[in-house]
DNA sequence: CGTGTTATTGAAGTGTATCAAATTGCGTGG
DNA sequence: CCACGCAATTTGATACACTTCAATAACACG
């Protein structure tokens, strides 16, 4: 037996997936899934729209972002190789609360709704996975508020660092996104950095940020 | 056949309860279970420790709070009658984030977490329900994070009011526990309701609130 | 090589936390 | 039932962190 590109025995995120966890179901998963290609900055999904199924992120990255009436907008979540779009709004039958953006070329596959609703029904404990992520999902986002309330804004700038560059090393961020994911502007962004880098903590060359204490960086928010 | 007070068949709470949705357990349930009773200012469970199982509000009001290292406390979500306590934890296989207390005199049933599994084994459309909610908090908390950002404190403010009349609509919260729930400080809250007051949209008698305007509130931060 | 996006810096304004002090209101025990 | 004590509320003054706006510089890209 061969196996194409698009089969998901071969697929590299398979280990990390949740809903490619079960060997019995892997060949009905692959022949029913579709396979697309997104280029950076294209849109996968848009805030306001009933879902239409999950996606799993095969290869690149993915932000979950939300954009408000005034054209404000800011990062929820970041998605990368084996993880799962779009199970919030099918656990909470909810329309998308955000849109998912592509922040490089990626790659996805697709399961309708349909079929993953028969899968949960056969296969609980996929479900349950998926409602684990949920729940640490919330523990972060609840986190993530009282973060905003409690600690200034290049402690926050200095947390953003830490986790991009934790979860999602190798990626040049602009400030901008950071100011987005730090809940700030990017000119309070440029001020933190500019501070952090006279105490030693980081290092800018041209746009890209090297941190260089990363002890230091989180002791400023912990 | 009798029925106790404690008898599951004529709880009040049963109705919104994901729980104790299912005729065809509820003695098995009703038997399970432990009733509690717990006076105004009393823990239910502290933030850091595993959990034990899930709780039902059948009577009475509960508020799950983070208290950081320096003291600081944050209300993350509150629980009325039929509402489920712990299953964020129980789902995330992690420790309680946050304490749970009891802001009036409350009676809460507590079902053991392995009594919980099996259940969720033999019924998994129980577990949905419950995801379902973890689905709709984990919305409501990224809604929380970005307002937090986006609006100043008196809309904010405004926005507490209106949420926690609507959901809570007896209950006489203090300016600081408003302050916990709206992100800020229980003098703005003050200096806020007093704008609030000369602009109409609210009178103050003694320490209670009463919303004269609603619409002209929920302008204030939509 | 030019054009648009991103980054940087400065100045100004303001919202809100913080601290302190006074007052009000409430519950408790005498 | 009143008086007391404590907690909650209120008000004012102060400080400052951060947003906002604007103008310039650096860089990436076609």
């Amino acid at each position: 037996m061969s196996h194409s590109e698009n089969d998901c025995e071969v697929c590299g995120s398979r280990g990390t997936n949740p809903l490619c966890s079960l060997d019995h179901r892997l060949e009905e998963i692959s022949q029913t899934k579709t396979s697309s290609h997104f280029k950076a900055g294209q849109t996968i999904f848009y805030q306001g729209n009933e879902p239409l199924g999950l996606f799993t992120v095969e290869k690149g990255l993915v932000k979950i972002e939300s954009t408000n009436e005034h054209g404000q907008s800011h990062t929820l979540r970041l998605m990368g190789p084996g993880n799962v779009l779009g199970y919030r709004s099918l656990f909470s039958k909810e329309p998308y609360q955000a849109s998912a953006i592509a922040l490089e070329n990626s790659k996805l596959c697709f399961l309708p709704k349909s079929f993953i609703l028969t899968l949960f029904q056969a296969e609980p404990q996929m479900a349950l996975q998926l409602a684990e992520r949920l729940a640490k999902d919330l523990r972060e986002a609840e986190s993530k508020w009282i973060r905003q309330v409690d600690n200034e804004a290049p402690d926050r700038v200095a947390e953003a660092l830490i986790f991009l560059s934790e979860k999602f090393g190798e990626q040049n961020w602009t400030r901008k996104e950071i100011a987005q994911w730090a809940g700030t502007t990017p000119e309070t962004v440029i001020r933190a950095l500019a501070r952090f880098e006279k105490e030693g903590l980081v290092t800018q060359e041209k746009r890209s940020i090297q941190i260089l204490n990363r002890p230091g960086l989180i002791e400023k928010f912990s």
